[in-house]
DNA sequence: CGAAATTAGTTTCAAATGAAACTAAGTCAA
DNA sequence: TTGACTTAGTTTCATTTGAAACTAATTTCG
């Protein structure tokens, strides 16, 4: 963030990169451990009741797309969520390589638990921040996001998950 | 982030916590590819990097601090960086525990490389947003960043790196 | 002083990660 | 068809991670 038009130093809590990374795990840490303490279940497995409790029926393909988690990780997190009873997985009989994944009553039951605590969080968090410059920073993120999406895109073919 | 009052429902990409975990992941992705490619690098070296180039002399906790890395990390990172011939360590004769990190001149001359392409970068990503858009979001994620602090702070006496 | 507590940094060990290999199923084209 | 190619999801394996244990040095205070 240069301040300055052209700054020659470089100091490293004014450089955004680092910014977003420490702001971001500081965020998730804090969340995580309410998700841990109190349900449980860890990130990955928040973003999968989210994606489903919209999205649902959904592909493990499709879930990865949404909660950007990579396919390993999701992988990993419904077999968990499997076997804990939050999500079902039926194979799907229109194509027999891909699962059709829904959330239980147990998973729909928890994501409505979470889901009041996690917007009391965030709005905690934003809580010294008027409506209007919550909307401003809400577009200013967007458009980072899809400048985000550019850069990424323009460096070869990574899939960045 | 409750673009309406009342939100009832849950929009994981409204979410900011997830927004900025995405947008942060993106973000450090893609310069640790330029770090890496370019340099042979990874994050940590850099802010290691400019942390010394700004505050050197400095003791592996004090770097620890300053670049919000965990002691661990801080150990590693700088043992790789001695091997490279990127910094020196010596023994603090006022504290034998403590050492005593400088950048070498190959360090300087690396850091004084990656700067330019660091800052380079900084501004293609926020080349769609004008000065007085900057500043505003200076002054957001500033203020998010106190926010992030005191929630950090009151999640017990976790150390949050 | 000298024993207990604290601090700096490193190492160990177990868990998390993700790239690449793999299995099984589906598609395409000759 | 049927053999090559692609796709969905899982597993393997080598690397990364970080909490906890550890070593060595310093400080505290009885």
């Amino acid at each position: 963030m240069a301040e300055n038009g052209k700054q020659t130093d470089l100091r490293l809590e004014d450089f955004l990169p680092y910014r977003l990374s420490v702001l971001s795990s500081r965020v998730s840490a804090s969340l995580a451990e309410i998700y841990r303490e109190r349900f449980g279940i860890l990130i990955p497995e928040w973003r999968v009741l989210a994606n489903l409790d919209r999205f649902a029926p959904l592909s493990a393909a499709a879930l990865a797309q949404y909660s950007s988690l990579d396919k390993v990780q999701v992988s990993r997190t419904i077999s968990r969520m499997v076997k804990a009873g939050l999500i079902t997985r039926q194979t799907d009989p229109d194509d027999q390589r891909a699962v059709i994944l829904r959330l239980s009553e147990r998973g729909q039951k928890l994501f409505d638990q979470i889901t009041p605590l996690a917007l009391a969080w965030e709005a905690e968090f934003l809580c010294d921040l008027d409506p209007q410059e919550i909307a401003l920073l809400d577009d200013l993120l967007a458009r980072l996001e899809k400048k985000a999406d550019q850069i990424s895109l323009s460096g070869k073919g990574r899939n960045i998950a």
